[in-house]
DNA sequence: AATGAATGAGTGTTCATTCAT
DNA sequence: AATGAATGAACACTCATTCAT
């Protein structure tokens, strides 16, 4: 029982960095079994299919990613502060740096052109609205003018909010070593730069 | 002969397209041939591979990249100027956007695990060099002050200078369709975001 | 279990058939599948490739001509006795028979240019080798003559030894049918003509 | 006029030697076609298909053995004389060698299952037969007995008169740089072995 | 006589999925 | 819960051959 929880387990993780380094389509049901060290009929036997695969692991990211918001907005008093932005900040960051096999296949498959709209800009809604909340609520406590313009505010959340996290956890191992620097140094860098461009049009 | 150039052309075109819906591994070229209207062969006639097609394309786009960064380093004789700025982000808007098929492709390539750097990242770094360029003539001839930290430079510079514009191509047809917007909305949205983010880190 | 086993030799039986009358490049693995009662895809499961199935093929051929020789050089006490000498025709007519598709392929192959030497050399040099060893033996347990020239035991070994051998597998149904005679009559025919030739150059 | 048959030719030898390096099905139109130095279509101008070029190879073949035979039967007045036979020896060998590319190609056609005769049992027939003519001439001639057995002397003259000629032309390059002997010394060993088994069996 | 472009029918190989045990 | 064997449907790529000029 506990053995078939964790093979299933070890199914998923596999999947998930295989899926990321080469893509859903170019990932082999094969490959997934030998590195997970299973019988391939053994995935058929936990998932339907390939694709069912690909279906847990990027639901278990929007579930992931919603405890995250909720926990982050429960937890920071006081965003506008220093301390308190920094502090949502390595959330989101060690969030995404944790799930980044997850977050290139999600980019990957959100490249592709389906009738619903791709799980990137799911995510990026519900962050969005998330995030709203809690802006909306910071701006009116502290009775500061909060942009008039929906789409403008939306466009911001979703483009120079989510999406250079996104970057972050696609680009982070090819940037460390393209201009060799440590995990830290381009943490601290993106923070101030994070911070000198998307907080900073938050601020009046 | 003329005829000859077309239909490599078509090819190109169509596989374009079919890379950009379906990802790389996901396209069949069979659909290519069909969609382009002609026959399997003859695409092996002009192409070694489906991996040359692919290459044919990234490496097309590199070198309208590149052309653009040199005309438009040429052509904007006052970056710092309102006038001037809106010229340059129209150029690059109007490029990603014209383009974006490819660089939605290029994209999901860049995501997989490549020994080399991504497409994306070779792009990042020839426009970031281009751009610090045109920077650092800006501001020495006015005599603003430079960023010492070249890490953050670059970091700024790619994730939010060239990463929103990539994402626009991705998602701007998903985008304009979930909200509900118009092409012209949109890009004003970003245009507005854009200089208030990005732009605004620039100037002291 | 046993099945498996006896698949794969199925597969092997008939790729033996198949390339020995259309040779390996005019082969069809469709053909070998359907000839064998199996699915494609099984054959790709046992064997990695159509020219595994080959080298796998003519491996075995190596093997059993080995073990043959091992076998004829330990039981044939007196090659040199009329008896001992047909009973070592008969086990070589026989071999040959028994493999004659395999020889085919096994010829056919090494009319091409290889970098390697062809398998009918290697045939030839292990055969050569080990019949020398015999002879060698006889005649100095005689006293009788072992001539000087080692190249021209070499071409009498190989080109009045093995080669009239290894046509007699390649043509012995052609010539069957051609000249309208009987399996024995053949190779009684055969057998006085290499004892006539062959086995009188070794005589002083 | 002259350069059309130039051209023709060329295409001849060059696909005699692309199909003698990688046999008829292994071999491609398309290489012929480079290594000709001619446009592929132009192939198909000269011969209807990839066949009738194999046919046309194989069917100057047969005429060639056949002038040689001719010329060899009125040239030899005295076989049974040393010099005499080794006249002959040199006209079969020359032309098993400067044919070798060819033989090649029809040795491993005729291990193929065709439902006519092989090329090569047709070749040794009318060998065998012209043969045949002039040791009876010769024999009677002399008053010495001739073999009784007609497949007896069918096959010796195939087996250890023909064969060997084609094992030579088949097996001649490999044979040289594998036991790393020159042309002359494999020729000189190979005229002493042939004497010594195929011609001994034709005298009493 | 010669060529670049085009095509139909394969051809070896792969792959997600299923079956029997 | 687990596996070795089996399969149908593709799939990228090839190749002899033809067409238009």
């Amino acid at each position: 029982m506990r053995d078939s929880v964790e093979t299933r387990a070890r199914i998923l993780k596999t999947a998930e960095k295989i899926f990321s380094e080469k893509g859903f389509d170019g990932a082999r049901v094969d490959d997934i079994a030998k590195e997970a060290g299973v019988n391939k009929a053994l995935i058929y036997y936990y998932f339907k299919s390939k694709n069912e695969i690909l279906e847990t692991i990027l639901s278990n990211l929007f579930q992931e990613a919603k405890n995250l918001l909720v926990q982050s907005a429960g937890n920071t008093s006081d965003i506008s502060s220093e301390g308190g932005y920094r502090k949502l900040f390595d959330a989101y960051i060690n969030f995404v740096t944790r799930n980044r096999k997850i977050i290139k296949i999600a980019i990957a498959e959100s490249a592709k052109d389906d009738a619903k709209p791709s799980i990137v800009m799911e995510l990026g809604k519900i962050i969005i609205n998330s995030e709203i909340e809690n802006i909306r609520r910071e701006y009116s406590a502290k009775g500061i003018h909060y942009p008039d313009d929906k789409q403008e505010l939306l466009v911001l959340e979703f483009f120079t909010g989510l999406v250079p996290f996104l970057a972050y956890a696609l680009y982070k191992e090819q940037w460390e070593s393209l201009y060799n620097v440590s995990e830290e140094e381009l943490r601290e860098a993106f923070y101030r730069v994070y911070t000198r461009t998307h907080l900073a049009a938050h601020l009046p």
